[in-house]
DNA sequence: AAAGTTAATGAACAGTGTTTATTAGAGAGG
DNA sequence: CCTCTCTAATAAACACTGTTCATTAACTTT
């Protein structure tokens, strides 16, 4: 009997709708501003349906975070296909400072906000590890290619983890000095095209500039 | 008759009453927890009254940040005085992270919260531009020791803001990461270590290890 | 058709930030 | 000393918030 799947998958599509409403009126008012009650609204059920659906508001909002994990990745497939892992570090992170660009919003809840990973530690405790996989994946990305530069003697740190920290780091404090508007407030003109270049100046920081590159190349033993 | 002044004084001590409670509670319990009624009751006034002296919970919490950077800039004095300005680069990004490390609730009200830049955002607008004084003291500091550092050929980056936006970018990334947990979600083993490793590592690449050093000391011209 | 199951809800609880009409008390003037 | 004024403090209310639970309505199975 098909009943059993077909209220399986009645569920998904009813969960699907309040993750929709709710992606729609986070992205346009912000995460304070997204109540249930008016998620409940715009699918024009009753607030306590939601709680049939989703724990409570972490847990959807954990729901919601996936979606952005999806669109960075879509964004980064291109980048990570570079040949060159060096040319390949600084499309990853010009995809990366774009994403964070153009989607404030979600950047903040995959990288900023409190509410997913509070959402994570109870479902570690119940066993359930779904983990943080698409911070996961995108970092390993990025140590996999400083692993490649390392080996490639392309730059100047010899551990990736802390190479990838490194990088990561810094794109991270740019894309949420300017999200949090703390750009503004020590008048950096320019914000976007201030970032970019700092991104291009760590790219020749680590590779180490010409001399180092030749002496690399090079040998010295 | 010295009624006025001594009213004054009251309506000074009775803010500085409040914002005392605000601070214990803050730190205590996180900013979400920090209520108007909680405070109210630390200080045994009605919620209403805190209304008499700060314009909004906004407001307040403008004021908490201004004793964020006091602990901060005490921090920061002596690193600042440090002679050598890349020894001072390294000794402001320490005492930077430590700052972050040790006050995970001020750094995140000063750096990451929204709440003072929206009340700062409204007093601009009512003409009154106290800034956002202790930011623009840090990174004005910030870009001064970058532009010794140019001054004396000590690093390899040439415009000193560019240089700073850097700096404060990575170190800003690697607090938040720390301060917003997502550095456990990647698995990173004792991130106080790493975060003062990575810093250490900017230092040696801004500074172009030993051959550009040569050669910045050594002339070619 | 009756029984069992379950999805959906209205109403309530305990909390939030904020506003306003009202009250109690201190300071000034006669 | 007694008014009168002014103002600091408040109780109560408003419009929200996330969340729970007993009740209802509808669908499935017997």
């Amino acid at each position: 009997m098909g009943v059993q799947e077909r209220k399986q998958r009645e569920k998904e599509e009813m969960r699907e709708r309040i993750i929709e409403a709710a992606i729609e009126l986070f992205l346009r008012e912000g995460y304070d501003k997204t109540s249930i009650r008016q998620i409940a609204d715009a699918i024009e059920y009753s607030p306590a349906t939601i709680y049939l659906y989703f724990k409570d508001k972490d847990e959807l909002f954990f729901s919601i975070h996936h979606r952005g994990f999806e669109i960075l990745f879509s964004a980064m497939a291109a980048a990570a296909r570079t040949q060159n892992p060096l040319d390949r570090l600084r499309e990853i992170g010009r995809v990366y400072l774009q994403f964070a660009w153009d989607n404030p919003e979600f950047y903040d809840l995959m990288f900023v906000m409190r509410a997913p990973v509070l959402a994570l530690k109870e479902r570690f405790q119940c066993g359930l590890d779904s983990e943080w996989q698409g911070g996961m994946r995108s970092f390993e990305l990025l140590v996999n290619t400083m692993q490649e530069c390392i080996d490639q003697k392309l730059i100047r740190i010899t551990l990736a983890e802390e190479a990838a920290v490194l990088a990561w780091s810094l794109v991270h404090g740019m894309a949420t000095l300017h999200i949090r508007e703390r750009f503004n407030m020590v008048e950096i003109q320019d914000p976007h095209h201030t970032m970019n270049t700092v991104l291009d100046h760590l790219i020749d920081l680590v590779r180490g500039g010409a001399d180092s590159l030749q002496w690399a190349v090079g040998g010295r033993q």
